[in-house]
DNA sequence: TATTGTTATACTCTATAACTATA
DNA sequence: TATAGTTATAGAGTATAACAATA
């Protein structure tokens, strides 16, 4: 029973966006016994980039399970590599980390043996961050795992496309 | 007072690794004074739509904070008012929440008499949301904010720039 | 006084297990 | 048994304040 005779409405998948952000009402019923509207959601810009976001990270993740980094690791470690010797405050400044939060990172990044922070001869206050050797023989396998996970998304949109991609994100967030 | 400023100059330094991510045709030696290389990082994808994903979201984040709504709520709301009288694993299910966490928000957006959770009539167990009209008002409001924050964005990337945007980004995460 | 690194803390977002009440 | 919702909790990630050592 309660078979809902108010729902058969059947609304298809594609919502109009630009008539939600009018304001004006849908009357979609709920009849959702497979697909639910998205509404307005798949026309913005950030829901599409966030959930782009979460599904890369999400096979980055997966891809370093292995040897147990994570992006932010990644990140680190990479920029510690191209700029031997920087101080702690570079990399923040470099990747947007909190002071605070590099420590806690670092920390663990030099329990496991990956990188070492070694007293300023010039500024006492600050370190200048290197990788160690089994850093460095770690990141070179760590950018073939990359590659493999950057490959497994840009087969699907082709080297033109990621060209396309990553000039229109970075147009998109330019100062 | 110190603390203050370090967020601004962190803010006008990270135009600097935007305006890297923004160097496609240059080889980006490392350029010294002060800049630091982010090696490899501005070439993939994951890194450029993580970039993208927090300036967008910081953005949406202040303008929405006059009505005090985050992404994930927006997100639900607007969810709940294209598909009046859904269940929560139904939202769960179109956004990816885990059910715990919907619960949470829900109770919150509840106490703001944003949304009603209604027992279903045929399944006792499940909530049927809706909007309230408070709901429905601020979503109204919410809308002209998204639409505003929208077009801060498109305009750096035109009408077109967002169609290639929208679909290389669903190219590339398609399953 | 200002800056570098640090400790402590808190808040958001996300993830899992176990519980309840229904089915 | 299975499902919808809930509770409790834990883990990342990110944020700020305060401190010591140094500039």
């Amino acid at each position: 029973m309660a078979e809902e005779s108010m729902g058969l409405i059947r609304r298809r998948r594609q919502s109009n966006a630009a008539a939600n952000l009018a304001g004006k009402g849908a009357e979609a019923a709920a009849d959702h016994d497979g697909s639910i509207d998205l509404g307005v959601l798949p026309q913005l810009v950030g829901y599409a980039v966030r959930r782009a976001q979460l599904r890369i990270f999400q096979d980055f993740i997966e891809t370093m399970a292995e040897v147990d980094i994570r992006p932010g690791q990644f990140s680190v470690l990479t920029v510690i590599a191209a700029n031997r010797g920087l101080k702690q405050a570079e990399v923040c400044e470099a990747l947007g980390f909190k002071r605070a939060n590099l420590v806690v990172m670092l920390d663990e990044l030099e329990r496991r043996g990956l990188v070492k922070r070694v007293r300023g001869a010039s500024d006492r206050r600050s370190r200048a961050l290197h990788l160690t050797k089994a850093g460095e023989v770690l990141l070179l396998r760590l950018n073939g795992l990359v590659a493999q996970h950057e490959r497994r998304f840009i087969r699907r949109i082709g080297e033109d496309g990621k060209r396309q991609l990553l000039g229109l994100l970075a147009k998109l967030i330019a100062v």
